[in-house]
DNA sequence: ATTGAATGTTCTCTATTTGTTCTCTATTAT
DNA sequence: ATAATAGAGAACAAATAGAGAACATTCAAT
């Protein structure tokens, strides 16, 4: 179980890790969450080891190693470290006021649920063959929505919504490849609005 | 069965770890439930205890740990129903074996952190501006792992990784319109390899 | 290989915060 | 009246937080 001062140490350190590429000297921890000794961030150290979130060097300059498979960190919370913002050609740069993501408020909410999608026609979207995305359950959705439309009853798509002023509907794919159909829009029923979108490359 | 204030006082523990991830002092509590004696609140603390609601290690500051079974109201594991699979032109096709999506298995591990993207050089392999990345920190990459390099030990990048047999290190965008780099090996520092995406519409 | 500065390690010391155990009082319902 | 619930707050013990000195080790420059 870690202190405060503990939990604040280890962020610090990851931080550190992803803007420079190599571990803080303790001088620089302890500059980082300000205090003046390094025998106390020493001591802080030595207690996110024995947690095992990191792995000591024993004398080395630099030489804390962070942990992969380190569940000490039991999550009640679903985060992850929001590190900062990255653009090529650029350091990357902190984000204020936000450092971490909520998983929870990211995409869970009782009307939520997701799909796995099959198929390039919103790969333009940035929605690729095997994504999953989050989908809202509503009836409804606004000109310019990815939606979940059944057509007829039957066929299930996902596609850029359109209406036209005369009332037809247009489902537009985001693949340059494919066509827009328009439909009737006793045709076309809305079945969920994406959300979200997420993506795993393990 | 516990009294109005001990249920107060367990709520507001619940709470305050949901926010913070470690437990609250017994002043906090105090306040939080919104009386000055930290006395009282031990007291409570002792009669959740005997409930099996928590469990106190004993002088420990913070020391408070929820009981797993207690929390059966709050999601330990932030899950979303998986509904199935959807390509255009089907019915949504159920997936067997699978029927939900674990948040926690997909993105959460103490070496992980998300960094968010700034610009459209991964575009064509659906990494868009303003999308967030999640990243594991490792040191070396694969052959076609997409990774953020440190060039120079300044600029940070998100490419996809080739080494070529000569040693030569090339960093390749996704987006046509921008060019592959290749550098001497001693000048990209890898900081890690991104191992999921997620998006949010709203 | 030597040297010196930077850094890691181990301490002791101090202060503050927090947990624990009391006793005392007030209110409410049975 | 009695018991159960709520609360205040004092007194003490223990954990946490921090400073900083002293020494050991590393590492880069010479």
């Amino acid at each position: 179980m870690l202190t405060p001062s503990e939990k604040k140490t280890f962020k610090f350190i990851q931080q550190y890790f992803m803007e420079k590429g190599y571990a803080p000297t303790l001088k620089e921890i302890a500059q980082g969450i300000g205090i003046n000794s390094k025998g106390v961030v020493h001591r802080y150290l030595k207690s996110l080891e024995s947690s095992h979130l990191i792995t000591i060097l024993p004398n080395r300059k630099r030489g804390i190693h962070l942990n992969p498979e380190a569940n000490e960190n039991i999550p009640l919370v679903p985060t992850i470290p929001l590190l900062g913002r990255i653009a090529a050609g650029h350091p990357i740069e902190a984000i204020e006021g936000r450092d971490e993501i909520n998983l929870a408020d990211f995409i869970m909410n009782a009307d939520r649920f997701a799909l796995q999608v099959t198929g390039d026609s919103m790969m333009e979207a940035g929605i690729l063959d095997g994504d999953t995305v989050i989908i809202k359950h509503q009836n409804t959705a606004n000109n310019g929505d990815i939606i979940v439309a059944l057509i007829d009853g039957i066929e299930a798509t996902l596609k850029r919504l359109k209406r036209l002023p005369d009332g037809m509907v247009l489902l537009m794919p985001e693949n340059k490849f494919m066509e827009t159909i328009a439909y009737e829009p006793e045709r076309v029923q809305i079945q969920g609005v994406v959300v979200g979108q997420l993506r795993s490359y393990q």
